[in-house]
DNA sequence: CAGTGGTCTAGACCACGTA
DNA sequence: ACGTGGTCTAGACCACTGG
């Protein structure tokens, strides 16, 4: 580090100092987001290490041109992102941790990544039918309305590990199985001008029927993780209400919490 | 979509025009955040209900004697949220859906707010001992080094609910038993000025051994929800690892999920 | 076209932690 | 006492959406 007698804080202070940031105002990509992604950037390439300053808002903005409220935003989408951390009367800092990579959140989206991917899904039902009860509930129908089913079998590397079952408004879009099967619900939802919002979910576990333990190749009575899953677009619609099961022995949800201050 | 009607009606302009906002400028309560909390309380009443618009923000700010930064600034919050959604060209309408109450997002929080109410705790082990390699790894200690192991049996309404395992850095803290059972870990690290700060966690499931089915008074082999997490400070120090049990009849993970634009 | 949110500026004062 | 982030103001122009 330093050579002697400094406080640490010279070497702390910024090797942010010598970094150059370009910052295009043609661009159509809002300025606080070119500086924080160049930021997460030189956070990722470890130029600004873990604990390292960031120096203070004001001569930052100064450096870079550009005002401090929008430097600041550009910081706060990290602070959000919990890459760096505000502290009054210190400065900011980057979050020193072994935190990995934006795993983000849960399985929205993973569900929604992998679709296209290396896993494989055969739809197994698709018909519409009398909504069940809970279905109901949660798509905002009268009991034994009708609603779209969708039972999916997904596996990767050539073996099961889940089982989708998904409740659907019938007249919300089409699907067709061939697409379903390479694209997946949430990008078919996309692509039809639905925009998802927010999604309540419920994780639990239990043990395997017979029907599930054939299909899944597990033992009847292994453990399986669940998931019951309400979904919302941005108009408020619910536009699908699902109930899926993994095989524990090759699935589990894993996430990352920031805690809001 | 739904039955019939609501849809693209040019809805009434605002019931918010009707209502009166008390800001208090002598407040150390910032205020953004008091508009904030108040809409969201004419949110929850319904005075504000689901698909309203809530009138340019211009027009509000003007109406509040605020700047539009400051009103967006609100706004920003509850969208956040998930309460408030933005439309380019259409404005800011109250999202319109059974969406249920900030259940928030999971365990960091209903483990530690749980913490001092109904659920008793009992302190089954505390001792330091060698830490196991998982452990070490999250901690990130060499193996074998000493940490302090923590084994509590969580129940409600005298029915045991879960098995929490707990892996501390030997000289994180103090822990007094008898606090323990009556506060919680993660208030007990609060006051002891420890910062909590992220957490990566993740939901598998198992079935019960016979140690563990005897102690949740489940049967051997019953389905059983596991957690595993390791949680982080502010400064990037792991301040714990930890591996729960959850008797899966008794208990689920529940939370709500905002797509991120 | 008019109206909306999205972005940005250049200042200001305050509250808090650290020294 | 000082420096930090936290809050706030009063404007401005642009980009998108809708009729």
């Amino acid at each position: 580090m330093a050579k002697s007698g400094d406080r640490p804080r010279a070497v702390t202070e910024s090797a942010l100092s010598t970094l150059d940031f370009a910052l295009d105002r043609g661009s159509p990509v809002p300025l606080y987001h070119q500086l924080a992604q160049q930021l997460e950037a030189a956070i990722a390439r470890g130029v600004l290490a873990p604990g390292n300053l960031l120096g203070n808002e004001v001569d930052l903005s100064v450096r870079l041109g550009l005002s401090r409220p929008t430097v600041r935003q550009a910081i706060q989408s990290l602070v959000d992102k919990g890459l760096l951390v505000r502290r009054r009367g210190v400065g900011t800092q980057v979050v020193h941790s072994r935190v990995r990579r934006p795993l983000e959140l849960s399985s929205l989206y993973d569900d929604l990544e992998a679709a296209g991917q290396g896993p494989t899904t055969r739809v197994v039902r698709h018909e519409t039918v009398p909504a069940p009860a809970e279905a109901a509930a949660a798509l905002g129908l009268a009991g034994g309305s009708e609603v779209v089913l969708l039972e999916r079998l997904r596996r990767t590397h050539n073996q099961p590990v889940a089982l989708l079952c998904n409740y659907l408004p019938c007249d919300l879009l089409d699907l067709d199985d061939a697409r379903l099967e390479s694209t997946g619900l949430y990008r078919m939802m996309r692509s039809a001008g639905i925009t998802l919002h927010s999604a309540r979910q419920t994780v639990g576990a239990r043990s395997a029927t017979a029907s599930e333990a054939a299909r899944l190749d597990e033992k009847v009575g292994a453990a399986l993780l669940t998931m019951e899953r309400t979904a919302y677009d941005d108009t408020g619609r619910t536009v699908e209400y699902a109930t899926h099961v993994y095989r524990a022995s090759r699935y589990s949800f894993d996430f990352q919490l920031l805690v809001r201050s």
